[in-house]
RNA sequence: GGGACCGUAGUCUAGCUUGGUUAUGAUGCUAGCCUGGGGUGCUAGAGGUCGCCGGUUCAAGUCCGGCCGGUCCCA
């Protein structure tokens, strides 16, 4: 009984359903009154900071600073740059009234700033000594989406950071965005425990506007590849619409290098999906909220103080070594309520503690990613949980890249390739560069190219669909 | 873009085919007791615009239409 309390379906026979049980059950969020919105609960919005702390820490230490951006863009600015717009326009939000006034020149929930910052960028811009400009920015952007939604993958509004940085020279401004992508990857392997891989997007998939798009892609344990971040090389495309341009030391006057970049909170969705298992939620201990939750055990009013000072006692001596601890002290719920409930939330370490314990000077330790238990002394509690949380960690992206390096597979024709996206699989094929063997594989296949790696073999085979000599390998997969 | 399904208390759900007085059960919630090492047990109590709007009818949770919201499948 009270199974309905927990996640009713397993990963592996739902995923669609496990993951939406997971994601409102362990109160990472919930939905909103309006199609396509959901909202952040402290739990799910405590993941998103530290992410964004962390980001943000990186961005500070390579010369980036903040700074915040108004939500309204006029659709005269929107559109200056003709394939950006025609790109973004079926999924605008558009304010048409005041109060009761009809606006005139219509305004739009942005999908993204580029638009507006480099409509600023050009005031305040006039000098190379003005460059480089790098600013970031934390807030949300608003994507229409009609079918389809989900949380943290596929909503129509969802919290991002978006970078915009504007250079002197081409060379400077390709730098940055390699410099970016190189933060994301790293914040995305070591925080998140997600492995990615990195590289470029065809010139169909990439950023409406950009001259290329860099991506870090990974797979979801359903088959589906995903985007996990995009760093964009703009070139001279919205500096000349948008005018942003400055005298260079030779006094001639030269349109800027620009860059464009962001990651959202569909990283959550990827931690959910990556990690999660039957139970629920499994956090990786950088991010998680909680790191141990400990859980007092006892049955008479004698056992319990007791219990409960030692637990506090450990609590105050792990938070001073900055560990996130939380004592479960609630005294409506016994301990097996209690287990199922951290375990669905995710929280890496359990510490029980009751009067057998005491005795013997321990706690019994459980890890939420094998479920194994061990008993830790007392005077070993500081190390052995901090030794815990790494092996965890450490663990998590372990499994994770193996569950990633089982999934991808080198293909050289064309039926085989058909047969292995059936299976879910990432696969590497020889591609001849042609947008229309793109499209034939995306209707034959479902799957479309998801990036083309840095480090893809670029030899003499033929494409997998048309034969002709390929200029490089991609990677395919059917996508979020 | 095309198609299908679903919406009854915080959550899950019976009732809808065949309209009929006071809408079923569980769980959760509140109070009290018991219990506590894997989702305890007992007693009492509170909790409902049957998603919304309209239509048919003497009578609508039930039939019809539109809308809102959720989900899945296909492109």
């Amino acid at each position: 009984m009270s199974k309905e309390i927990g996640i009713t379906v397993k990963k592996n026979e739902d995923f669609s359903e496990w993951y939406t049980q997971v994601v409102i059950k362990a109160q990472l969020t919930d939905y909103a009154p309006v199609k396509g919105l959901i909202v952040l609960r402290p739990y799910g919005y405590s993941i998103w900071e530290f992410l964004k702390s962390s980001i943000d820490q990186k961005l500070k230490a390579t010369g980036h600073e903040n700074g915040f951006l108004p939500v309204l863009i006029p659709e005269s600015l929107l559109s200056k740059e003709a394939t950006h717009f025609a790109g973004f326009t079926p999924e605008v939000f558009w304010v048409t009234h005041s109060g009761d006034t009809e606006v005139g020149d219509r305004l739009a929930l942005r999908p993204t700033s580029e638009t507006l910052a480099y409509s600023m960028y050009s005031k305040w811009i006039k000098s190379w000594r003005d460059l480089p400009v790098k600013i970031n920015f934390w807030n949300s952007a608003l994507r229409a989406e009609i079918k389809s939604t989900k949380p943290f993958l596929r909503t129509s509004e969802f919290l991002w950071q978006e970078g915009h940085t504007v250079h002197a020279t081409k060379e400077e401004a390709k730098e940055e965005v390699m410099t970016i992508l190189d933060i994301y990857r790293k914040t995305v392997e070591e925080e998140l425990a997600i492995p990615v891989i990195i590289g470029k997007k065809s010139e169909k998939e990439k950023f409406v506007g950009a001259v290329y798009t860099t991506t870090m892609e990974s797979i979801m344990p359903d088959g589906k590849a995903l985007q996990m971040g995009t760093s964009h090389f703009l070139g001279q495309n919205f500096s000349k619409p948008f005018d942003v341009k400055f005298l260079d030391k030779q006094n001639v006057e030269t349109y800027a290098w620009q860059t464009s970049w962001g990651v959202s909170w569909r990283l959550i969705g990827a931690l959910i999906m990556v990690h999660g298992d039957d139970k629920g939620l499994v956090l990786p201990p950088r991010v998680a909220p909680i790191q141990a939750v400990i859980i007092p055990i006892y049955s008479s009013q004698s056992d319990k103080d007791a219990v409960l000072k030692k637990a506090n006692e450990i609590k105050d001596t792990l938070l001073k070594k900055s560990l996130r601890i939380h004592v479960d002290s609630r005294d409506e719920f016994t301990p097996g309520y209690k287990f199922n409930d951290w375990e669905m939330k995710g929280v890496p370490l359990r510490i029980e503690i009751g009067p057998k314990d005491m005795a013997k000077n321990k706690v019994v330790l459980v890890r939420r990613d094998n479920l194994k238990k061990s008993d830790l002394f007392f005077e070993n509690i500081e190390e052995g949980i901090v030794k815990a949380l790494d092996e965890i960690q450490a663990d998590l992206f372990g499994k994770a890249r193996k569950l990633l390096n089982d999934r991808i597979k080198n293909v050289a024709d064309f039926d085989r390739f058909k047969k292995e996206i059936e299976n879910g699989m990432f696969l590497i094929a020889p591609w001849c560069g042609d947008q229309k063997c793109e499209e034939t594989i995306k209707e034959d296949t479902g799957a479309d190219i998801r990036v083309i790696p840095f480090d893809a073999k670029t030899s003499n085979s033929s494409c997998i669909v048309c034969g002709t000599p390929s200029k490089s390998d991609a990677m395919f997969a059917r996508g979020y």
